[in-house]
DNA sequence: AATTAGCACTCTTGGTAGGTGAGTGCCAAT
DNA sequence: ATTGGCACTCACCTACCAAGAGTGCTAATT
């Protein structure tokens, strides 16, 4: 569809956005009569029926029957988001809240799981943030135990307090005291960098040492190996307050809020589109049918990238009804993305 | 209400089975004319009024309005399920399904998920699981890391492979180096008992030594004291398919719903009715409001210990409609929990 | 040429009325 | 004690009507 000025002058846009400020206000079909009332062109209904009428033809609203008024389609949001809308400076309340629930110096995990909380009871929709990602994330110790056979029961605390596990399987079986004198090494070696650089660093260690050094050291080095490479950062997310979206009328219908919830404990579609929203930084927005998912078909997802030290480590966001309160909700996941990423920021790193 | 004899014969009881199982069969109300052929007694539909008339002054079984059938109250429910049941046994697919996903010797949570899972997806209704308790585990390894201030990271493996952590707060500010010889001294006297002997053992050890020992190795039991303290085992279950409870039409109100799927996201309700099926062994049930929470109004929920030695680990039970099929899910229950505690049995503890 | 008033038309919504069927309670007959 | 008969109740379905909201089109107005 040619979006050409002939049709989409500033009148029409402007009715467009009132009749998408309405409509998102009181959920209500918007006919020519209110339009006419509600838009401050002062035009009679007849004009506005026919600009409905273009509006309609470009495919930005319809009507659900012939004699109810018109609802924005998925374009006309769209075309709402990105060029009318006139965003509202965050509630001054919500700020402090989320302030305040976030500056505690937490463990991050909480951390997380209040955001979430406190996005779903500041927007009454649904909150969802991934969990950040590991790899900007400091060493801080390393230790392994022996289990049956060869495998290896890895534990490593990064990041203060953050404490990670997992079980490797070796060639070679292990002492519980050649494991101990592994991981002293290790932590004299890499303790207090990051994730990401240990694994370069191991790499380059790996072979220059090929070469030369003992074996116990070459033994260590190959474990540390096996503990860091491929991917245990099991994406997650935090949800909340997803019973909220069993009051909007829109997702009322029973299998839609099946698909929806059933969607929510796979986790597997919601953290696809997360991680699409992790690429991009500033907000992201999918509305309805755009995020391709059926069972968000009526779902609106606005999300924001979180980051520390300009590094992005997750996302954050709000999942509702696509009939929601764009120009508070945009603002509100961009701020508390931006406190998030402050919060999680380990400048208080006391040794 | 007195259930005398005159009121309560064998015929009544005959007729109020006859009646649960034909409701729960199909969720109608059930009429005179239904039972009379339904069951096998050969009476005229007025005879069974006459005794559905009864039934209904004990408060067995009520009706919705007038001029449709009787249905069973809580009471007539818990009577049923109490006197009347024939149970039937556990299909023979369903116990292959459940002894196979449950035979691999894997990690001790997963095997948690993996049985609530089968659970909901066996029965069409909602599976839950609680976390086995710990104190029946034994301690392998403890160790313990310097956080700022006087807090301390404590990290200490269970069983083979289960990794738990938790942050302490001290009186004194301790090195490095001092935790270490803590933690090495704790290992020498702690590592292989179970948790339930390590606390014991614990405060006869401070009694004792508070006289004697040196100072390092008091306070070793004074952090290894803070460590086991206190319930930090953190209650928590593992709920799957809670979605198959949104097909219900008895749940579908979607008030009821609401309350139902916060009462889960907030866990206290569920974990309080897990804990008192946790008392008794064997199969326990809660129909309707017996359970005392309003989110549980029109369900029923059917639990059973699982155990390993002889030791309640935790719970396991089915959430659904009161209108569920008891005579299967009874024993449903009862089957998978004593595989799940066999499953979880640590006979393999290669050293 | 753009805007508007007027009008016929459509479609939802809510209310009323009537008919049907399932089921009951009670009474008198067996 | 059991049963057939009967009047009665109530949910449910349908049809129907009126009101109201909104539309599209056309002709008049500016």
């Amino acid at each position: 569809m040619s979006l050409n000025n002939q049709d989409l002058n500033d009148r029409s846009l402007q009715l467009l956005k009132t009749l998408v400020e309405r409509y998102i206000h009181d959920g209500q079909p918007v006919g020519s009569r209110i339009l006419s009332k509600d838009s401050e062109l002062n035009l009679s209904p007849a004009t506005i029926r026919n600009v409905m009428a273009d509006l309609e033809d470009l495919g930005l609203i319809h009507s659900p029957h012939t004699s109810a008024g018109r609802i924005p389609t998925v374009s006309g949001y769209r075309l709402f988001v990105d060029n009318l809308l006139t965003v509202k400076p965050i509630d001054k309340k919500d700020l402090a809240h989320i302030s305040l629930g976030l500056s505690e110096n937490d463990d991050p995990c909480n951390m997380i799981g209040t955001a979430s909380r406190l996005i779903s009871e500041l927007t009454n929709m649904a909150g969802v943030v991934t969990l950040p990602k590991r790899e900007l994330v400091y060493l801080r110790h390393i230790e392994f135990l022996p289990l049956s056979h060869n495998r290896i029961l890895v534990i490593f605390v990064t990041n203060e307090q953050e404490v990670h596990n997992k079980v490797i399987h070796t060639e070679k079986i292990f002492s519980a005291a050649e494991l101990q004198q592994a991981a002293n090494y290790l932590n004299s070696l890499y303790s207090g960098h990051s994730l990401a650089a240990v694994k370069s660093a191991l790499l380059k260690d790996l072979k220059k040492d090929q070469e030369l050094t003992n074996q116990a050291m070459l033994d260590a080095l190959k474990i540390a190996k096996l503990t860091f490479e491929s991917g245990h950062q099991k994406d997650d997310y935090v949800l909340s307050g997803e019973t909220n979206l069993m009051g909007f009328s829109e997702l009322a219908d029973r299998d839609h809020l099946k698909n929806l919830f059933n969607a929510f404990s796979q986790k597997r579609d919601v953290i696809h589109l997360l991680d699409q929203s992790m690429k991009a930084d500033g907000v992201q927005i999918f509305i309805g049918k755009e995020s391709g998912y059926q069972a968000f078909d009526q779902c609106s997802l606005v999300t924001s990238s979180y980051s520390v030290n300009d590094e992005i480590l997750g996302v954050l966001g709000v999942i509702g009804p696509t009939r929601m309160a764009y120009e508070k909700i945009i603002p509100f996941v961009d701020v508390t993305a931006k406190i998030l990423g402050a919060a999680l920021n380990p400048k208080t790193t006391t040794p």
